[in-house]
DNA sequence: ATGCCTGGCGGTCAGCCGTA
DNA sequence: TACGGCTGACCGCCAGGCAT
């Protein structure tokens, strides 16, 4: 054996494990004992050994996360179990229908754990023999994409993990981007003439869907743990979910807790409501599941949501503007839907222009008219929702909001049933339905045509070429090629 | 047994912002 | 421009509980 070799060997793994020490300390403890650029030493010089002897590169050696070769796409992979997404409520109210539904199933007093519902996005992690070997996001929840090498460079995200994990099992969990880092990525973005983000959480989504992990490297993104999937170990409760998780060196988010009856939940949630503001990355609302992880499987899950989990959503901001003009827009299905068009205003770090009125009935309940003021508030801090008009300010030229006769895209008389809300558009070959119906026929969970966009498919719909998802198949390159754009 | 009411659930629509 | 990641909220169906 090559003494040189084996010397390089020696401290190679002297160096990996300095540094996974060093990036636990600092990005899970965050208690670092050596300053940066000693770290930055550490890293070099085990690059350095890595390049010199190729064959001692492994899998979950550090010098990875420093970012990989770029790649063309993600490859979907296929989740072990589905990764459901949780019902949300917004009162008391909703928790403690939540608690009765619980208690009815389960048939004992439970328990609940609280835990912070950090706004992020949700990744799976899978380890094959201790070792880190795929990273996915939720995707539909049944196939995500494979973000592997984009996770690696996730620093508070162990490689490996010791022997008192399980060999083989899965981690999920939330990559977040902290607050100071996006505001300071954001600065430095605007004095290089870019675009600012809008909020860290669409920083990390974006982050995630970039194909150079060394870019991705630079953007310091961070991770919690919440759950972990494994065929070995059996645990009995998710306050010992959590332990064995920060046994493994994984990020949990520390403020979780147990507790004993909705009394303590609410204590729990009314104590955040106010104290998420110090925190250092943003949270959305407090995730509350019942601590007895044996009975989940019993109490299942609906098609969007787990049973035995609900998440609590903070009141969200309000802000005021001007109701400029209502459009009434036709969909796949021929419901003519009423939207807001709103003078723009900002809230809650995005700027909202348009606003669903779901139909003629709401516009009544509100009682708005076009030119009022109105306050509108993002439910689930995305989706903007016109609350009330202010009646103080109604301007003396305010007008009302008429539902259209006939359709505002083919002309045709619109029809309202006696029991529905909606008002329809009876006309199939209506080209704003025409497109809807194959938009929707090339969209992803059906036959997932690429390249085949809203402003592809209304170019073709408007050359009178398709009017129904079998013309498509009679399209013609020559045809496509005509099309302007 | 029949009809009404309620709540849960699936399907659908609506929207924003990031990368490529 | 296309697509994917995140989201809210409505409608209509259906099952189960209750009164008639």
């Amino acid at each position: 054996m090559n003494p040189d070799y084996e010397k390089a060997g020696k401290e190679i793994t002297r160096l990996r494990g300095e540094i996974n020490r060093h990036d636990y300390l600092y990005y899970v403890l965050a208690e670092p004992e050596i300053p940066d650029h000693q770290y930055d030493a550490l890293m070099r010089r085990l690059i350095e050994l890595e390049r010199a002897y190729p064959d001692l590169v492994t899998d979950d050696s550090p010098s990875r996360r420093v970012g990989g070769q770029p790649v063309s796409g993600f490859e979907q992979v296929r989740h072990s179990s589905r990764m459901l997404s949780l019902a949300n409520s917004y009162d008391i109210d909703e928790l403690l229908d939540f608690d009765r539904r619980v208690r009815e199933a389960y048939g004992r007093d439970p328990e609940y754990v609280c835990e912070l519902k950090i706004d992020g996005v949700a990744i799976a992690l899978t380890y094959r023999n201790r070792i880190l070997t795929r990273g996915a996001t939720r995707g539909d929840g049944a196939v995500g994409d494979d973000v592997t090498a984009n996770i690696r460079t996730i620093r508070s995200i162990p490689l490996s993990v010791s022997s008192d994990m399980p060999l083989d099992f899965e981690v999920r969990g939330e990559v977040y981007y902290p607050r100071a880092e996006f505001a300071e990525m954001n600065a430095g973005r605007e004095e290089a003439g870019l675009k600012p983000f809008m909020n860290p959480r669409n920083g990390a989504a974006g982050t995630l869907k970039m194909l150079d992990p060394q870019e991705v490297a630079r953007r310091p993104l961070r991770f919690f743990a919440y759950t972990i999937l494994s065929d070995t170990v059996r645990l009995e409760t998710q306050a010992q979910v959590l332990t064995l998780l920060r046994q493994g060196n994984f990020p949990t988010n520390p403020y979780w807790e147990l507790c004993k009856g909705m009394d303590e939940v609410r204590a729990f949630l009314s104590r955040w409501n106010e104290a998420r503001f110090d925190l250092p990355y943003d949270t959305d609302g407090v995730v509350i599941k019942l601590n007895d992880v044996t009975a989940w499987e019993r109490l299942g899950s609906t098609a969007k949501s787990p049973r035995w989990a609900v998440a609590y959503k903070f009141s969200t901001e309000k802000a005021l503007t001007r109701l400029l003009d209502v459009t009434w827009q036709v969909g796949r299905t021929g419901t003519v839907t009423p939207v807001a068009e709103l003078a723009p205003v900002l809230l809650l770090g995005t700027i909202v222009k348009r606003a669903t009125l779901h139909n003629e009935d709401e516009i009544k309940r509100l009682g708005i008219r076009k030119g009022d003021w109105v306050e509108i508030e993002k439910g689930g801090e995305i989706i903007p929702k016109v609350i009330r008009f202010i009646a103080e300010r109604r301007p003396a030229d305010s007008e009302e909001i008429v539902a259209p006769e006939q359709c505002p895209e083919c002309n045709t008389r619109l029809e309202r049933d006696e029991e529905e809300v909606a008002i329809r558009c009876p006309n199939r070959r209506c080209p704003a339905q025409v497109m809807g119906r194959i938009s929707h026929f090339a969209s992803r969970g059906a036959m997932d045509i690429d390249g085949l966009g809203h402003r592809t498919v209304e170019a073709i719909v408007s050359s009178g070429l398709v009017n129904d998802a079998g013309d498509l198949y009679s399209l013609t390159a020559g045809q496509v090629k005509e099309l302007p754009g």
